[in-house]
DNA sequence: TGTACATCAGTGAACGCGCGTTCACTGATGTAC
DNA sequence: TGTACATCAGTGAACGCGCGTTCACTGATGTAC
């Protein structure tokens, strides 16, 4: 039954890319190997022939994860022309909309992993930390031309003021996906608020 | 081995705190009812003799929780004899303090639970769904002063006002625990930028 | 280019372990007389 | 107030189940000659 090369590396990666949507949606404890292996069309004893471990797999889907969703976000900003930074406004818009809380599996691994990450193990830490790091340092050059017009800020300000802007945009989305099923209205007034400031 | 009614309303309760604890510290799926039980003092088979499920557990527990942190804040609040909005700013500035993000089980159940309830039960999110409520609450009368002294702000702004603090603090927490241990600098940085702005 | 063999991705059973929950049992408490 | 009995909190073994991981096996691919 042996596969060719470029066939095993295709299914490594479907196994990547499940675990990265289904970490999102159930968490990264909430899914077992068998769980991910059936869905990603196999048997759950190939696993340990691609991946060490499955906190092994939960660091590479996470910086898979992260990898794709900033990708997506370089690459809008690169198409605007006009650079001042009303990809990242329709970037946010996007980020607090209920589009966005009702999909976590599609979603931007901060907030659907953050709670998470924090109970696993060093590795999975890390590449959650680079994560956060290289959405920072986006957000941090093209965040405050959104603010202040043209003019470059002072950095520590952009900085500042792109970690502010990091905290409220994932709480944000944590909050409202946390009380959707119970206060769909409170779900829908939390992004609002915040999207009143960000988007539109 | 029956005990008084007494003693066994205080054993009830050990339980529950203890679960409010290891809940906020592990998370809900990350404590099983058998280590609970250990934790509280006890053999698990009796566990039912007290609660109907885990479920039933986790949402009095997270409602206990709430309980608890809420009232300690309210009775701060009420002590301050200028009802200027101090109490609410060193609130905020515990916070975003690093022994806020160094205790969860000791801390805000909204910062620590806030993923995890999304993937329980209806009960569960429901008793969660009320803390918020009762938490933004505080927020709603006792926020404006803080940002614009004495003079009443405009309900729907104060309102606002309360959702994005409420999100930002979140946010910083949550993302500040998840990089604790991989970036400790940027887990600092992230509570700092907040805190500047709300506390101290 | 053709043959012989080592490699290894995928299969499916099995490992020890911990999960939530159930149950028969114990014996002091609470209650009915 | 004293006695007889039902109640029920706590114990510890057991239930079926799913977990992460291991392993012997299969057979097409890749490689050495």
């Amino acid at each position: 039954m042996r596969l060719s090369k470029e066939q095993a590396a295709r299914n490594r990666q479907t196994i990547l890319d499940t675990a990265a949507r289904l970490f999102r949606e159930r968490g990264i404890d909430g899914v077992g190997v068998a769980d991910l292996m059936k869905e990603a069309g196999f048997t759950h004893g190939g696993f340990y022939n691609h991946f060490a471990s499955k906190e092994a797999l939960a660091a590479e889907a996470c910086g898979s994860a992260f990898d794709r969703a900033l990708a997506t976000l370089v690459s809008e900003i690169e198409q605007d022309p006009s650079r001042d930074g009303l990809a990242v406004a329709r970037y946010l818009d996007h980020y607090l909309s209920p589009a966005h809380r009702d999909d976590p599996s599609g979603g931007c691994p901060t907030a659907a992993l953050a709670v998470d990450v924090g109970r696993q193990g060093e590795s999975v830490q890390a590449s959650y930390s680079a994560g956060i790091e290289a959405l920072l340092g986006i957000l941090v050059n093209h965040l405050p031309r959104l603010k202040s017009g043209k003019k470059a800020a002072e950095p520590a300000v952009a900085r500042e003021q792109a970690l502010r802007t990091l905290s409220e945009m994932v709480g944000a989305v944590v909050l409202a996906r946390a009380v959707a099923d119970a206060n769909p209205a409170l779900s829908d007034e939390i992004l609002e608020a915040s999207r009143r400031q960000f988007g539109r």
